[in-house]
DNA sequence: GTTCCACGCGTTTTT
DNA sequence: CGCGTGGAAC
């Protein structure tokens, strides 16, 4: 015990030690979340106050859960199987696996992710005639998402107009379709295991009873739907202990509610309240920075981080004069780290948009320097992987209608669009799959039909006895992908993919520990992520639970839905880390480089035209410099091509709200040329490039026009002349207007007022 | 059924 | 500017 509590701080050997009350943990940056977390379930355990049995716990990410089982293990000696860690989605399927027959599923129900989703609603889309210019399918899984967010199936939802009213029936129609292919979405997973336990009264007491302690990671990302799902769930008096930092809460466009740690903090009478605030990662200028940062924001529940470690560098600042001259700097500056001594995979340099890499990326490979992008199209997401994931659904059930419309004429069969819209009738009219549809159809279709029937129920056949890894290398064969792909001019890489998918089927039989001989179609008593027969006395099942029958054929299609792998990039290699800032949250690197710190980027532009945008946005600038541990450079960059557009961009207010002390200019600071205050109050500064033009002057319309001049627009309001262009009627000027941004404007049609 | 070009669109995205 | 989608032509 002594061992386990020793080295903790004050405030998490407080937070550990906590009696069993709900508590609200506010986690600062780099404070040691995750070991308080799991320190706690381990003190639970070693204090008797629990069994494994009794524990469940909660995170967003996959990452999250497997390192959290990871620590514990090395804390327990206790198995840390008895327990139930996962992500919200993972767990309820869980729950779902186990009360398929209560949540109205069939036993082997498969899992859409976003990307089939999408594909669904398409189809439902097509099949109904809808026109998808008024309908567009983002925006109705958008919708639908967000109904059953909220906890709300078609029939509850109130439309308040024509349009919404249609959108309502599509969402109907939806829910029959997933119902109909067995198949359920991911928000689905929550609320139908929500409603399972809300409607089942007996499920719901048994759970309640059983988990007594109930932890949440990274509480500020709940959405409405899980808060209500937690709340079920605890129902019976367990204990919450909820961890979160409601300062880097940068989901709330995907409908996190921060307002769920207050709304906890009141729905459990939460007595014990601690905040984390002494800060294992950054040195004192970087957590100073973020600290004066984040102070902008108002309705914070309030933290202040502090560090033992010292001040450190100073927070470089750099502007460049072009989005080109900023990538050649951070190609310059990472070079020199390195050559410092430092690991190219401590180096980060972060975005706010995708788009904004490109420049970087071009910029590293011409220099040589090895870098791995993070993002983009995960594993499991790769066009090859899904053709093969979706045979592999059609070896468990082949009357998978998505999975049948993916692969029946993939790799080309001849069968195409009016063969499947023939099939599709007829299916429709016999009310069957398509794939039972098959033996209904004659003529041309129905022969190129009967042979993918074959080919599937040849399939079938030889894989009965198969292991996971053969069944896959099988069926990649046989369906005819690899041959395709060796057709294909670019096809190598996709190869090499369906190779990788031996593996990882194989890696997958190894983590759940799954005999790598057992056949992929034998329903064994294995859970994903936990197999229900891990002890020496035999199966161990608790009363009220079923043990859940599942092949590994199965485990490894919901495997690949709730987890899309890791980017594929090339691993190994000591390489320069780049990713946008939501993808860095949670890591941290010796070197940290925040690019792109303009107005209208970072904030985006979109960000101040919704409710609280500008905050989350200074939520994620703070996530961003709490990723740094020793240095930080922030840059920005005075034109940047957006769209094949040159865009003038001036200084990202959050440069202005660090403390002036703490920054290390490398290239000048910008000269203030006029400052104010607009109507809104809000001060700000009028600045123009460092490397200020002459003091050029233009003349049109009998006026005479001077950079640097402070001017007013009717529209735009006050703004300082940047750079004149032109002759004659042709002189344009690029304007700065504070907040309001950069503008391009024709001096001959726009009216300025001169200003003293 | 396949291929090619024009067009449009371009924040972030744990599951 | 560069990509992915979709329509029209081979």
């Amino acid at each position: 015990m002594q061992k386990l509590l020793e080295n903790l701080n004050l405030e998490q050997l407080a937070a550990v030690t906590l009696p069993a009350q709900s508590a609200l943990i506010l986690a600062g940056a780099g404070s040691g979340k995750t070991r308080v977390l799991t320190t706690r379930i381990a003190w639970l355990l070693k204090t008797g106050q629990i069994s494994t049995q009794g524990v469940l716990a909660v995170t967003f990410t996959n990452k999250a859960a497997r390192e959290m089982t990871a620590r514990l293990s090395g804390m327990i000696s206790a198995n840390t199987r008895g327990m139930w860690i996962g992500t919200f989605h993972g767990l309820c399927n869980r729950l779902l696996r186990a009360h398929y027959h209560d949540a109205a599923l069939p036993q082997s129900f498969q899992i859409l992710d976003s990307q089939d989703q999408l594909s669904s609603i398409r189809r439902l889309l097509r099949a109904n005639n809808v026109d998808d210019e008024q309908y567009p399918p983002r925006a109705l899984a958008y919708y639908i998402n967000n109904a059953k967010e909220r906890g709300l199936r078609a029939v509850n939802v109130e439309a308040f107009d024509e349009h919404e009213q249609r959108m309502v029936e599509l969402y109907g129609l939806y829910e029959e379709q997933c119902q109909r292919e067995g198949v359920v979405d991911f928000a689905e997973l929550l609320l139908r295991s929500y409603e399972l336990l809300s409607r089942n009264v007996l499920l719901r007491e048994h759970y309640q009873a059983r988990f007594r302690h109930i932890l949440v990671d990274e509480f500020q990302d709940t959405n409405d739907l899980q808060y209500q799902w937690l709340r079920l769930m605890a129902g019976g008096g367990a204990v919450v202990f909820a961890v979160g930092d409601d300062d880097q809460s940068i989901y709330a466009f995907r409908g996190a509610n921060v307002g769920n740690m207050t709304a906890f903090q009141r729905d459990f009478q939460v007595q014990n309240l601690i905040r984390l605030e002494q800060n294992y990662r950054s040195h004192g200028n970087i957590l100073e920075a973020a600290n004066a940062l984040i102070a902008n924001n108002s309705r914070r529940l309030g933290k202040n981080l502090r560090t033992e470690a010292g001040h450190g560098e100073p927070v470089r600042v750099f502007e460049a004069t072009s989005d080109l001259n900023e990538a050649q700097y951070l190609v310059e500056e990472a070079k020199s780290l390195v050559a410092e001594g430092r690991l190219r995979s401590e180096i980060a340099i972060l975005y706010r948009s995708n788009a904004q890499s490109r420049v970087i990326e071009h910029a590293l490979f011409s220099a040589g320097i090895p870098y791995r992008v993070y993002g983009g199209l995960r594993f499991f997401e790769r066009a090859e992987i899904k053709h093969a994931m979706a045979y592999l659904q059609l070896m468990d059930n082949p009357h998978n209608d998505s999975a049948f419309l993916r692969v029946v004429n993939f790799p080309t069969r001849g069968i195409g669009a009016r063969s499947l819209e023939q099939l599709q009738n007829m299916a429709r009219q016999h009310d069957v799959s398509l794939y039972a549809a098959i033996p209904y159809m004659s003529g041309k279709a129905g022969t190129s039909l009967a042979a993918f029937v074959r080919l599937v129920e040849g399939a079938r056949f030889e894989t009965q006895q198969m292991s996971l890894p053969e069944m896959v290398k099988m069926v990649i064969e046989r369906s005819g992908l690899i041959a395709h792909y060796q057709k294909e001019k670019e096809g190598a890489d996709r190869i090499e993919n369906l190779g990788e998918l031996v593996n990882a089927a194989l890696a997958f039989l190894h983590m759940e520990g799954i005999p790598q001989d057992m056949p992929a179609l034998y329903a064994s008593q294995v859970f994903q992520g936990t197999p229900i027969l891990p002890t020496e006395s035999g199966v161990e099942v608790l009363e009220g639970e079923p043990v859940v029958e599942m092949t590994p054929l199965v485990a490894f299609l919901t495997h690949a839905s709730l987890e899309a792998g890791e980017s594929q990039a090339q691993e190994g290699q000591d390489a320069l880390q780049l990713m946008t800032v939501h993808a860095a949250k949670g890591l941290e690197f010796d070197a940290v480089f925040i690019t792109g710190l303009e107005e209208g980027l970072f904030p985006h532009e979109n960000s101040t035209q919704e409710v609280d945008g500008l905050e989350e946005e200074r939520r994620l600038m703070y996530v961003a410099i709490t990723r740094a541990k020793q240095r930080l450079y922030l840059s920005c960059s005075q034109t940047r091509m957006l769209h094949g557009r040159t865009k003038y961009n001036i200084q990202s207010r959050f440069l202005d709200e660090l403390p002036e002390g703490i920054l290390k200019w490398i290239t000048p600071k910008k000269q203030v040329y006029w400052s104010g205050s607009t109507s809104s109050g809000a001060s700000h500064a009028f600045v123009v490039p460092a490397v200020a033009p002459l003091a050029a002057t233009r003349s049109t319309g009998g006026a005479t026009w001077r950079i640097g001049e402070a001017i007013f627009h009717k529209k735009f309001g006050d703004g300082v002349i940047v750079s004149l262009e032109g002759e004659g009627a042709q002189v344009r000027a690029h304007i700065n207007f504070g907040r309001e941004g950069m503008k391009l404007l024709d001096l001959s049609i726009a009216k300025l007022e001169r200003l003293a």
